[in-house]
RNA sequence: GCCCCUGUAGCUCAGUGGUAGAGCGUGACAUUGGUAAUGUCAAGGCCAUGGGUUCAAUCCCCAUCGGGGGCUCCA
């Protein structure tokens, strides 16, 4: 079993932290094919014994070059670290001016100046006081250098007029590197910990030749064209208004439709398996999250108290607790164990304004959220359920690449109930045939957790739905069931969330579908458009039909000439539009323009195509 | 929150130290059309907000608010 020690491969995405919000920012920040922020995975990569691509190797050098540029140019600004990341590399610096577009161009043309000069990169073995000598005028490095350990080599690299402070695993001359481009700035903590200083980091991308580069920059545009927010705004599907507030998100009626078909699809589900809809207060009192531990474990991400006739109330941040109180309401008998309490429960949680991103960070959202309370010998069972649960989710929305990931809980705070849980999760997985990584210390606060990560169409990884074990919250809240003894035990609690958030899941499928969703989603599913304003009537009659066969139909009423119509519900990425000229008006037919096809097809009546449409949402294509 | 970039019409963007333009979209009119953009006209902007510099600010400076890109994993 090799050891992740958490998801980093790929353009991972951000986490809303479904339940666990903190652990969110434990996964790498995602710029969806953005600016390439991404990571390489060192620790899984020798654990599972690969040598480093080449790629890694031709980046590392690239950042040399960056910083041989740099101090070149910019004499004053000193180099900290500057790692081989995925798609590129970085390099930050500590300088008291910004890095400007032009002073980019600038190194950037230094740069292949230093590529072209094909300068060989040599490297030496000092001791640590030659290290420390030679980096006297940078402390960043002097830190560096007297942090390793004693016993491992210490090594400078140089190439052409630069060294630097290295652990090597680098092209063997500056000419490997085919194309280079820095792509952006960004500030960066020193060591990534915000009390220590900003520095300045120079994001890069380098390839062994051109059109490698070509085709990744290519990648990058594929990737914008579907950015969740770009197309929210064009397909009106929602928006976040400046006037209410950052990370609140407003459906508008298209995304609210395809929002309502996700629910529903969840809540078949959840009847299917024996669920009960429950509905809880969106503020409670705060002694509530007191005692579940929330406040003490989990402040920052609750919004501040509001202050009603002397006590303080607090907006729900978790579902849990309002379920347990339904659970605690009355005595409750084994015989009625499993209780499964199922809400899309509406959450806020506070989230700092600069990580807020489209529909993926937000600070209100809705989680298809559920807590199973058991015995303990129901667990395996109500755990197995549940992951079968989400894969069929995963699958109805046309995620074919899937992780799972299991989050333990640190060995500080560990306790035997988590063993059980743990193996719990292992065991409903393995008997799967699903494969996972061990994610260690990323468990819940109360429990270990399985997360649940897919791979979108263009191959960029999100995080959805979890499942947590929790043996704590029973706990804290004396939570008791009366077994066939007669003697009262502790329940055993299943959290889980596998869409996650609606919200993110939206994103998500946006992105993945880049708008255009398949037709059981669609939010309008047909327009019917009629050739000259003759045929309105009968357009009109179509559509009403389509309707009461439970479609979502519109009709195009404007005087626009076909091929506008045609181009309009194109870019609208609506599945199907129905030409109707006077030749279908007398025949009762009508022509179907299919998206993603363009040739044109022969009328059929509006039965067949009834027919078809049925069919193709059945099997959800 | 912090760093960098950014804010002109619903959207995408031009533009100037002397209070503004295009395309798309929207509306009206004409056109009644056959598979990715018919034409004409019109409406629409306190140039994000608040200060400052200046005879004069959309433009320059500062602040605020919004948007975008980032913010451990290694020398």
């Amino acid at each position: 079993m090799r050891t992740a020690s958490r998801p980093a491969l790929g353009l991972s995405c951000r986490s809303h932290g479904i339940i666990e919000s903190e652990h969110g920012a434990r996964y790498p920040p995602d710029p969806p094919g953005a600016r390439g922020g991404q990571r390489t995975d060192h620790c899984r990569r020798e654990a599972s014994g690969l040598m480093p691509p080449p790629l890694d190797e031709l980046r590392h050098t690239a950042a040399h070059v960056l910083a041989y540029a740099a101090q070149d140019l910019y004499p004053e600004a000193k180099p900290t670290i500057g790692p081989a990341i995925e798609n590129g590399f970085y390099y930050d610096f500590e300088r008291a001016e910004p890095f400007t577009p032009s002073d980019l161009a600038a190194l950037e043309r230094r740069m292949h100046e230093i590529v072209a000069a094909d300068y060989e990169m040599t490297g030496e073995q000092v001791t640590r006081e030659a290290a420390v000598r030679h980096f006297a005028q940078n402390p960043f490095k002097v830190e560096l250098a007297e942090a390793i350990p004693q016993g491992e080599p210490i090594t400078l690299y140089t190439i052409g007029g630069f060294t630097d402070l290295c652990r090597g695993g680098h092209a063997k001359s500056t000419g490997a590197i085919g194309a280079v481009k820095l792509m952006s700035v960004a500030g960066a903590y020193w060591r990534g910990d915000e009390r220590n200083p900003m520095l300045q980091r120079i994001y890069g991308t380098a390839w062994p030749t051109h059109a490698e580069l070509e085709a990744y920059l290519l990648q990058l545009e594929e990737a914008q064209k579907r950015d969740h927010r770009k197309l929210g705004a064009e397909l009106g599907l929602f928006s976040i208004e400046e006037d209410a507030g950052g990370g609140l998100v407003f459906w508008h009626p298209k995304g609210a439709i395809v929002r309502g078909i996700i629910e529903n699809f969840i809540r078949e589900g959840l009847l299917a398996r024996g669920y009960l809809p429950v509905v809880t207060p969106h503020i409670m009192s705060e002694k509530v999250y007191e005692r579940s531990g929330h406040l003490e474990n989990y402040a920052h991400g609750i919004f501040g108290p509001l202050e009603v006739e002397g006590q303080r109330f607090r907006l729900k941040p978790m579902n849990c607790p309002g379920h347990i109180l339904i659970y605690k309401s009355e005595g409750r008998s084994y015989r009625e164990l499993p209780l499964r309490y199922a809400e899309f429960g509406t959450v806020y949680r506070f989230e700092r304004s600069g990580t807020l991103h489209g529909l993926t960070r937000v600070r209100g959202f809705t989680q298809d959220d559920a807590h199973l309370f058991c015995m303990p010998e129901q667990l395996q069972a109500e755990f197995e359920q549940t992951a079968d649960e989400a894969i069929r989710l995963i699958t109805a929305f046309g995620f074919r690449d899937v992780e799972y990931f299991v989050g333990t809980r640190d060995d500080a705070v560990r306790v035997a109930s988590d063993e059980v849980g743990e193996v719990a999760i292992r065991k409903a997985l393995e008997s799967r045939g699903l494969p996972y990584d061990v994610d260690a210390g990323g468990g819940a606060f109360y429990g270990p957790k399985l997360d649940i990560n897919v791979h979108d169409a263009i191959g960029r990884r999100w995080q959805l739905g979890t499942v947590q074990i929790d043996f704590m919250l029973p706990e804290r809240f004396e939570l008791t069931y009366r077994g066939s003894d007669g003697a009262d035990h502790r329940p055993v609690m299943i959290h889980r969330a596998l869409a996650g958030s609606l919200e993110r899941f939206f994103g998500v499928l946006i992105e993945h579908y880049g708008g255009a969703f398949p037709a059981w989603l669609a939010p309008v599913q047909v327009v019917v458009a009629p050739i000259s304003e003759h045929q309105l009537g009968y357009a009109t009659t179509v559509r009403d039909r389509l309707r009461a066969a439970g479609f979502r139909a519109e009709v195009d009423e404007k005087s626009d000439k076909l091929g506008y119509k045609i181009r309009h519900w194109k870019t609208q990425k609506v599945p199907y539009i129905l030409v109707t000229g006077r030749a279908e008006a007398e025949a009762g037919t009508v022509a179907p323009n299919e998206r993603g096809h363009d040739e044109k097809r022969p009328p059929i009546t509006v039965d067949a195509f009834v027919a078809e449409l049925r069919d193709r949402i059945t099997r959800k294509l």
